[in-house]
DNA sequence: AAATGATACCTCGAAGTTCTTGGGTTGTCA
DNA sequence: TGACAACCCAAGAACTTCGAGGTATCATTT
Protein backbone atom coordinates (compact mmCIF):
# COMPACT_ATOMS: atom_id res chain seq x y z
CA UNK A 1 0.00 0.00 0.00
CA UNK A 2 2.44 2.51 -1.54
CA UNK A 3 -0.18 5.14 -1.55
CA UNK A 4 -3.72 6.43 -1.42
CA UNK A 5 -3.67 5.18 -5.25
CA UNK A 6 -5.43 1.67 -4.95
CA UNK A 7 -8.16 3.59 -1.99
CA UNK A 8 -8.80 5.81 -4.89
CA UNK A 9 -8.81 4.25 -7.88
CA UNK A 10 -11.89 1.89 -6.64
CA UNK A 11 -14.19 4.45 -7.06
CA UNK A 12 -13.63 7.86 -9.36
CA UNK A 13 -16.39 6.56 -11.83
CA UNK A 14 -19.24 6.68 -8.96
CA UNK A 15 -17.69 9.57 -7.60
CA UNK A 16 -17.78 11.36 -11.09
CA UNK A 17 -21.32 9.97 -11.71
CA UNK A 18 -22.88 11.34 -8.40
CA UNK A 19 -21.15 14.73 -9.10
CA UNK A 20 -22.58 14.96 -12.19
CA UNK A 21 -26.25 13.69 -11.30
CA UNK A 22 -26.59 16.98 -8.44
CA UNK A 23 -24.94 19.06 -12.15
CA UNK A 24 -23.73 19.13 -15.36
CA UNK A 25 -20.28 19.64 -15.08
CA UNK A 26 -16.73 19.71 -16.91
CA UNK A 27 -13.71 17.76 -16.60
CA UNK A 28 -11.59 20.74 -14.86
CA UNK A 29 -14.49 21.90 -13.03
CA UNK A 30 -15.21 18.36 -11.48
CA UNK A 31 -11.40 17.66 -10.27
CA UNK A 32 -11.80 20.84 -8.36
CA UNK A 33 -15.25 20.36 -6.68
CA UNK A 34 -13.72 16.42 -6.22
CA UNK A 35 -10.30 17.71 -4.31
CA UNK A 36 -12.13 20.44 -2.70
CA UNK A 37 -14.92 17.81 -0.98
CA UNK A 38 -10.91 15.08 -0.70
CA UNK A 39 -9.93 18.01 1.67
CA UNK A 40 -6.58 16.60 1.56
CA UNK A 41 -7.11 12.64 2.09
CA UNK A 42 -6.96 12.10 -1.30
CA UNK A 43 -5.83 14.63 -5.00
CA UNK A 44 -6.89 13.81 -8.03
CA UNK A 45 -4.99 14.54 -11.50
CA UNK A 46 -6.16 16.44 -14.42
CA UNK A 47 -4.99 13.26 -15.94
CA UNK A 48 -7.12 10.90 -13.86
CA UNK A 49 -10.39 11.95 -14.66
CA UNK A 50 -10.66 12.63 -18.51
CA UNK A 51 -10.10 9.16 -19.54
CA UNK A 52 -12.63 7.86 -16.70
CA UNK A 53 -14.98 10.70 -18.52
CA UNK A 54 -14.80 9.37 -22.07
CA UNK A 55 -15.27 5.31 -20.65
CA UNK A 56 -18.57 6.23 -19.08
CA UNK A 57 -19.18 8.40 -22.28
CA UNK A 58 -18.50 5.55 -24.08
CA UNK A 59 -20.92 3.50 -22.00
CA UNK A 60 -23.63 5.66 -22.17
CA UNK A 61 -23.93 6.93 -18.97
CA UNK A 62 -23.08 10.41 -19.25
CA UNK A 63 -23.20 12.00 -22.75
CA UNK A 64 -20.80 15.21 -23.31
CA UNK A 65 -21.81 18.31 -25.24
CA UNK A 66 -19.49 21.24 -26.04
CA UNK A 67 -21.10 24.35 -24.84
CA UNK A 68 -20.00 28.30 -24.83
CA UNK A 69 -19.09 29.30 -20.94
CA UNK A 70 -19.96 32.83 -20.20
CA UNK A 71 -16.40 33.75 -20.51
CA UNK A 72 -16.40 32.85 -24.24
CA UNK A 73 -14.60 30.12 -23.66
CA UNK A 74 -15.52 26.25 -25.14
CA UNK A 75 -15.89 23.89 -22.71
CA UNK A 76 -16.91 20.48 -22.80
CA UNK A 77 -20.26 19.70 -20.36
CA UNK A 78 -20.95 16.30 -19.21
CA UNK A 79 -24.62 15.92 -18.57
CA UNK A 80 -25.74 12.29 -16.66
CA UNK A 81 -27.99 10.12 -18.92
CA UNK A 82 -31.04 7.96 -17.49
CA UNK A 83 -28.94 4.89 -17.73
CA UNK A 84 -26.27 6.95 -15.70
CA UNK A 85 -28.64 7.33 -12.99
CA UNK A 86 -29.59 3.65 -12.82
CA UNK A 87 -25.87 2.57 -12.64
CA UNK A 88 -25.33 5.16 -9.92
CA UNK A 89 -27.51 3.83 -7.66
CA UNK A 90 -26.45 0.39 -8.19
CA UNK A 91 -23.36 1.07 -7.80
CA UNK A 92 -23.59 3.35 -4.71
CA UNK A 93 -25.45 0.23 -3.63
CA UNK A 94 -22.96 -1.88 -3.80
CA UNK A 95 -20.06 0.48 -2.43
CA UNK A 96 -22.44 0.12 0.41
CA UNK A 97 -21.88 -3.24 0.86
CA UNK A 98 -18.78 -3.90 0.38
CA UNK A 99 -17.63 -0.98 2.46
CA UNK A 100 -19.78 -2.36 5.28
CA UNK A 101 -18.08 -5.91 4.85
CA UNK A 102 -14.54 -4.25 4.82
CA UNK A 103 -15.36 -2.69 7.94
CA UNK A 104 -16.32 -5.78 9.85
CA UNK A 105 -13.24 -7.32 8.37
CA UNK A 106 -11.01 -4.82 9.30
CA UNK A 107 -12.28 -3.50 12.61
CA UNK A 108 -9.65 -4.93 15.34
CA UNK A 109 -10.99 -6.44 18.99
CA UNK A 110 -8.51 -3.80 20.94
CA UNK A 111 -9.86 -1.04 18.75
CA UNK B 1 -16.57 -0.08 -14.33
CA UNK B 2 -16.88 -3.47 -15.27
CA UNK B 3 -17.40 -5.98 -12.25
CA UNK B 4 -16.57 -5.35 -8.77
CA UNK B 5 -13.10 -5.81 -9.66
CA UNK B 6 -11.86 -2.30 -9.05
CA UNK B 7 -14.03 -2.34 -5.49
CA UNK B 8 -12.60 -4.85 -4.27
CA UNK B 9 -8.93 -4.25 -5.30
CA UNK B 10 -8.71 -0.98 -3.29
CA UNK B 11 -8.72 -2.84 -0.01
CA UNK B 12 -6.89 -6.44 -0.49
CA UNK B 13 -4.27 -5.38 1.51
CA UNK B 14 -6.12 -3.70 4.62
CA UNK B 15 -8.88 -6.35 4.70
CA UNK B 16 -5.58 -9.35 5.34
CA UNK B 17 -4.30 -6.93 7.50
CA UNK B 18 -7.70 -7.32 9.69
CA UNK B 19 -7.99 -11.02 9.30
CA UNK B 20 -4.45 -11.33 10.76
CA UNK B 21 -4.62 -8.96 13.53
CA UNK B 22 -7.25 -11.37 15.09
CA UNK B 23 -5.43 -14.38 14.76
CA UNK B 24 -2.64 -15.68 12.58
CA UNK B 25 -3.66 -17.67 9.40
CA UNK B 26 -2.66 -19.00 6.29
CA UNK B 27 -3.27 -17.90 2.65
CA UNK B 28 -5.66 -20.47 1.56
CA UNK B 29 -7.70 -19.76 5.19
CA UNK B 30 -7.80 -16.64 4.51
CA UNK B 31 -9.32 -16.82 1.12
CA UNK B 32 -12.07 -19.04 3.10
CA UNK B 33 -12.76 -16.53 5.44
CA UNK B 34 -13.34 -13.60 3.38
CA UNK B 35 -14.92 -15.01 0.77
CA UNK B 36 -17.72 -16.78 3.63
CA UNK B 37 -17.49 -12.81 5.38
CA UNK B 38 -17.89 -11.50 1.50
CA UNK B 39 -21.50 -13.50 1.12
CA UNK B 40 -21.31 -13.09 -2.54
CA UNK B 41 -20.47 -9.11 -2.55
CA UNK B 42 -16.92 -10.09 -4.43
CA UNK B 43 -14.90 -13.37 -4.27
CA UNK B 44 -11.15 -13.67 -4.12
CA UNK B 45 -9.20 -15.59 -6.18
CA UNK B 46 -6.49 -17.47 -4.56
CA UNK B 47 -4.09 -16.44 -6.75
CA UNK B 48 -4.86 -13.09 -5.65
CA UNK B 49 -4.06 -13.05 -2.07
CA UNK B 50 -0.71 -14.66 -2.02
CA UNK B 51 0.87 -11.92 -3.95
CA UNK B 52 -0.31 -9.62 -1.35
CA UNK B 53 0.86 -11.19 1.40
CA UNK B 54 4.32 -11.66 -0.42
CA UNK B 55 3.97 -7.86 -0.37
CA UNK B 56 3.00 -7.74 3.11
CA UNK B 57 5.61 -9.58 4.13
CA UNK B 58 8.39 -7.87 2.05
CA UNK B 59 6.97 -4.58 3.82
CA UNK B 60 7.68 -6.10 7.31
CA UNK B 61 4.05 -5.52 8.16
CA UNK B 62 3.34 -9.32 8.43
CA UNK B 63 6.33 -12.23 8.94
CA UNK B 64 5.83 -16.08 7.97
CA UNK B 65 6.38 -19.30 9.33
CA UNK B 66 6.01 -22.72 7.88
CA UNK B 67 4.53 -24.39 11.09
CA UNK B 68 3.34 -28.66 11.30
CA UNK B 69 -0.56 -27.85 11.57
CA UNK B 70 -2.46 -30.60 14.00
CA UNK B 71 -3.57 -32.45 10.77
CA UNK B 72 0.62 -33.11 10.64
CA UNK B 73 0.53 -30.97 7.45
CA UNK B 74 2.64 -28.36 6.89
CA UNK B 75 1.48 -24.72 6.61
CA UNK B 76 2.83 -21.20 5.67
CA UNK B 77 1.50 -19.70 8.73
CA UNK B 78 1.10 -15.37 8.78
CA UNK B 79 1.53 -12.99 12.11
CA UNK B 80 0.94 -9.68 11.86
CA UNK B 81 3.83 -7.47 13.15
CA UNK B 82 3.67 -4.12 15.27
CA UNK B 83 4.40 -2.40 12.20
CA UNK B 84 1.51 -3.95 10.59
CA UNK B 85 -1.11 -3.19 13.46
CA UNK B 86 0.06 0.53 13.04
CA UNK B 87 -0.72 0.04 9.22
CA UNK B 88 -3.33 -1.16 9.74
CA UNK B 89 -4.75 1.75 12.40
CA UNK B 90 -3.76 3.68 10.15
CA UNK B 91 -4.61 2.44 7.05
CA UNK B 92 -8.25 1.73 8.24
CA UNK B 93 -8.87 5.74 9.53
CA UNK B 94 -7.89 6.55 6.24
CA UNK B 95 -10.21 4.12 5.06
CA UNK B 96 -12.73 5.36 6.77
CA UNK B 97 -11.97 8.83 6.29
CA UNK B 98 -12.47 8.26 2.36
CA UNK B 99 -15.54 6.60 2.29
CA UNK B 100 -16.88 9.44 4.28
CA UNK B 101 -16.20 11.69 1.46
CA UNK B 102 -17.13 9.11 -1.18
CA UNK B 103 -20.96 8.84 0.39
CA UNK B 104 -20.71 12.46 1.04
CA UNK B 105 -19.75 12.64 -3.19
CA UNK B 106 -22.49 10.32 -4.17
CA UNK B 107 -25.39 11.11 -2.16
CA UNK B 108 -27.65 12.02 -4.63
CA UNK B 109 -30.26 14.60 -4.52
CA UNK B 110 -33.63 12.79 -5.09
CA UNK B 111 -32.89 9.22 -3.03
C1' DA C 1 2.20 -51.31 1.51
C1' DA C 2 1.60 -49.51 -3.01
C1' DA C 3 -1.29 -47.20 -5.98
C1' DT C 4 -4.90 -44.02 -6.73
C1' DG C 5 -7.57 -40.03 -6.19
C1' DA C 6 -8.85 -36.03 -3.56
C1' DT C 7 -7.61 -32.13 -0.81
C1' DA C 8 -4.76 -28.31 0.71
C1' DC C 9 -1.48 -25.09 -0.46
C1' DC C 10 1.46 -22.25 -3.16
C1' DT C 11 3.77 -19.97 -7.42
C1' DC C 12 4.30 -17.93 -11.87
C1' DG C 13 3.29 -15.83 -16.23
C1' DA C 14 -0.05 -13.36 -19.12
C1' DA C 15 -3.54 -9.98 -19.57
C1' DG C 16 -5.97 -6.10 -18.53
C1' DT C 17 -6.52 -1.82 -15.80
C1' DT C 18 -5.47 2.50 -14.05
C1' DC C 19 -2.55 6.48 -13.04
C1' DT C 20 1.09 9.63 -14.19
C1' DT C 21 3.64 12.43 -17.01
C1' DG C 22 3.77 15.74 -20.05
C1' DG C 23 2.05 18.24 -23.63
C1' DG C 24 -1.12 21.26 -26.40
C1' DT C 25 -4.72 24.84 -27.15
C1' DT C 26 -7.50 28.81 -26.07
C1' DG C 27 -8.40 33.02 -23.75
C1' DT C 28 -7.10 37.00 -20.41
C1' DC C 29 -4.40 40.53 -18.55
C1' DA C 30 -0.51 43.58 -18.19
C1' DT D 1 3.47 39.98 -27.11
C1' DG D 2 4.70 37.55 -23.16
C1' DA D 3 3.11 35.19 -19.19
C1' DC D 4 -0.33 32.92 -16.81
C1' DA D 5 -4.68 30.48 -16.03
C1' DA D 6 -8.35 27.45 -17.71
C1' DC D 7 -9.14 23.46 -20.15
C1' DC D 8 -8.52 19.04 -22.52
C1' DC D 9 -6.07 14.84 -23.99
C1' DA D 10 -2.73 10.65 -25.37
C1' DA D 11 0.51 7.07 -24.38
C1' DG D 12 3.55 4.49 -21.70
C1' DA D 13 4.70 2.70 -17.09
C1' DA D 14 3.29 0.32 -13.17
C1' DC D 15 0.26 -2.11 -10.88
C1' DT D 16 -3.19 -6.01 -9.87
C1' DT D 17 -5.80 -9.83 -10.89
C1' DC D 18 -6.81 -14.15 -13.07
C1' DG D 19 -5.91 -18.73 -14.63
C1' DA D 20 -3.35 -22.68 -14.92
C1' DG D 21 -0.44 -25.66 -12.97
C1' DG D 22 2.92 -27.79 -9.59
C1' DT D 23 3.89 -30.13 -5.17
C1' DA D 24 2.87 -32.33 -0.99
C1' DT D 25 -0.22 -34.71 2.21
C1' DC D 26 -4.14 -37.53 3.49
C1' DA D 27 -7.67 -41.24 2.74
C1' DT D 28 -9.03 -45.20 0.34
C1' DT D 29 -8.64 -49.29 -1.95
C1' DT D 30 -6.64 -53.59 -3.00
Amino acid sequence: MKSDKELVGASTAVIILGVLAREPSYGYQIVKRVNEAADGVWEWQEGTVYPVLHKLEKDKLVRAQWQEADTGRQRKYYYITAAGRDALSTQAERWKAFNGIVAQLVETPHG
